[in-house]
DNA sequence: TTTT
DNA sequence: TTTT
């Protein structure tokens, strides 16, 4: 009965940080920065840029980890999270970020011109295209997020 | 080079409000709630809420202040924002909104069952599917966002 | 590397053609109608729609079995996919089609005003928003599409 | 009260054919090619490829005109329109075209692979991400689709 | 912090 | 704060 879909074409902030957690879950976070440009009264064009901040888990991750560094372009689709957290006064903070269901890779290979190491070619071409399959609520639950 | 689209279907949380600015421009605020099921391990049914703040803008933000009130259910196109703002202990805090350029009302009308004023019969067809036109710049860099 | 992306809200044009194929697998069919206004240069209000051919497979199907009916409300999210087929005359004909890979009713249960059998109370809370698995491709390639 | 939208990333199959219709009206068709694998049964990778016939009015196709040639990777947003005609043996056939509302050009200039002419770099920034405004009904209605 |  |  309700729908939270999210479409991103932008580029990526910097190297994709990946964390391996228990039970062979791998996380990667990034940002992603999508830009809307207008020409303002006096003439002079402005651009503003947004940051989004991307989570994507498991398989995706893993692509993410090895395909993904500072300045691709990427496609990215999934849903919108606000999640909360106590700041170091005590008061409550909240953070929104995207979850990555579906992430395609824009940037050809060998093209990337950011600072990470130097990209080889993909080793499967599945890499280019990798949805987050369905995972069993059972091991769902298990996950702190 | 990029693109930031959101699509949501969900429902509204409160009576919208509703400000209007100089220059005849209308802004609306209000709540969306989208959720997700799924059942946990323990064979439990686990619904999670999302709520999204929701932005309009001048002819959107009337046929809001019109049409929309708690607890309708809609369609909502837009793009993500993140606004920043200092809080009263100086700290920069952020906020995230959807602006919405397209809506559509998904609750028939005289369904509403939320708490504001008892909706009447639209007065004009167009109420149900508006879109954003684009706005000049010129007066774009006028407005406080 | 590619996209290719279809999200729709519509009318079911009447009550779906169901199938039972091969190994338990079920296909469901019917069209979804959209419809775009505008107001011409004599003032009159146009209406035009567009009828959009709707195929569901799987569970999904069974889905659409157990809850569509002619007159309902859907979002469905899915791809196109246009297949040729000879006609009597040996020439090469077209067919568009969207395949559904996510689905979710908009009418309020009790509410359908189609043609069909009138509907009971959902059997199940899953009914209301159903993604399509991925299957494996083990079984995908002896279906006939 | 509905919804018709399409989103596409793909690669462009040939220069797109444009026309210069009365009042200064452009219109550019071109097709743009999806692609999905997946590995069968007996372990090889197969892919589908998907072609989807675009159609983009004024100022965009201006765009197209000038920016677009074969093999250019674009994004497209847009909505899907079937149209009838008659065939020479007076049989009604049917063709599903996109509408692009949106476009964005996803192949760095000075990149593209295709058959055309050697693309210059572009013009004007604006080139690279241009909605379709909303034009008035009265010169809607005046159009030949 | 990215990109054009 | 919504809805089923």
């Amino acid at each position: 009965m309700s729908v939270n879909k999210v479409i991103l074409i932008g580029n990526v902030g910097q190297d994709p940080e990946v964390r391996h957690l228990d039970k062979d879950v791998t996380v990667a976070n990034f940002s992603l920065a999508t830009s809307e440009s207008y020409t303002a009264k006096n003439g002079e064009k402005v651009t503003t840029t947004e940051w989004h901040n991307i989570v994507v888990w498991r398989g995706l991750a893993k692509v993410v980890e090895q395909y993904v560094s500072k300045g691709d372009k990427l496609y990215i689709e999934g849903r919108i999270r606000t999640r909360s957290w106590d700041d170091k006064d005590g008061n409550k903070r909240y953070t929104t970020e995207i979850y990555a269901d579906n992430l395609e890779m824009l940037t050809p290979r060998g093209q990337s011109t950011g600072g990470g190491q130097q990209m080889s070619e993909p080793k499967n071409q599945q890499a280019e295209s990798v949805n987050e399959p369905d995972f069993s609520s059972s091991e769902e639950d298990d996950l702190p997020f």
